[in-house]
DNA sequence: ACCTGAACACCGTTCAAGT
DNA sequence: ACCTGAACACCGTTCAAGT
């Protein structure tokens, strides 16, 4: 890549990293490159979609997370290292608002820019449940695909203005709800 | 109202009702109208607002849900009351595919049309609610909005093409929660 | 190679002009 | 009273023309 393309990606990379979180991520991509100083054409040169741009921009991210599962399935117990890495996760989200749409789309579509980072983040989180439900404090009738989508109603519940209060005290109810052995119907 | 007014009105609630059940809530105004063989701003005069349409649209099926709501309370046990309540809640929900965003957003913000009919729903899912935590047989930890908002977050499930397929099986997980007793963690 | 202005087909909003 | 075409300011996409 020529040294002044290079420049434009990195500087789009940063203006739009800011422009999303104040906006979203339905921001418009216009506005993008007005506020880069460059031409709208430009941006559509180096991201081609609004899911490519984001794809660029949550994958640090996506392989942080990553990463801190691995580390927490060796310096925790289980059941905190599950816990614990889908506060992450969901608490990630809140810098993003309205990347749980995207996520969700991208996790079943191979075409999507996004693909395989969300592929990866879920085969993350399914190695946590596997060993807390190993260890037989999950219920075992949930997988990777059911924590992905838990994840997901988490995260999206924050996006909502009006139902993010309630954010916090049903990640605790939902958290609770994993740690439930399966088949025992309540009390 | 005048009678070609009316006859206008009523046609264009028929034609948005079907243009939303195939494209979802943001289907194009303009497209609505065409498809009325109405203009635009007919469609603005009778409905100045997206939300207004809306309103229009569910007022029925919400008044539906409420009266369900009310039945239930004499006809059912608590314990099944509440969650075959949740359950017609939810699916009501995939006939209006993103109806769920707006239903958030209009909890909180009086202004808007939708926001009384939220408000009536709340309430009747509220009851429900009370009435199981009084037969100790919900969490007392959580009230009416916080069944409003798990409503939402599994009817948003719905909605995501690639992970409506583990709605139906969430929605036990959730409900289990529900009917777990606050403060025991786990088995 | 890389950038860009301009044209395009859309959107929701508004309003003066018609019946 | 009620309806409507047209103008407006936006959007993302595409591409011929520039450097």
């Amino acid at each position: 890549m020529r040294a002044d393309a290079r420049k434009n990606r990195d500087h789009l990379l940063a203006v739009a990293g800011t422009a999303i979180s104040e906006q979203g991520v339905e921001v418009s991509l216009r506005d993008i490159a007005r506020r880069a100083d460059v031409g709208l054409a430009t941006l559509l040169r180096h991201f081609p979609t609004r899911e490519a741009l984001l794809d660029a921009l949550l994958r640090t991210s996506f392989d942080q997370l990553t990463a801190k599962a691995g580390e927490l399935e060796t310096s925790s117990s289980p059941e905190d290292a599950l816990v614990s890495w889908l506060r992450d996760c969901v608490a990630w989200t809140t810098e993003y608002r309205g990347a749980t749409v995207l996520m969700a789309a991208a996790i079943e579509d191979p075409e999507s820019a996004l693909h395989a980072s969300c592929v990866t983040l879920r085969a993350a989180g399914a190695r946590l449940l596997t060993r807390a439900q190993d260890a037989g404090l999950a219920r075992d009738d949930i997988d990777g695909t059911d924590v992905f989508a838990l994840v997901a109603m988490l995260a999206w519940l924050g996006d909502q203005p009006s139902l993010a209060p309630r954010a916090d005290h049903l990640f605790g109810v939902v958290a609770n709800a994993i740690l439930t052995s399966a088949g025992e119907d309540g009390p």
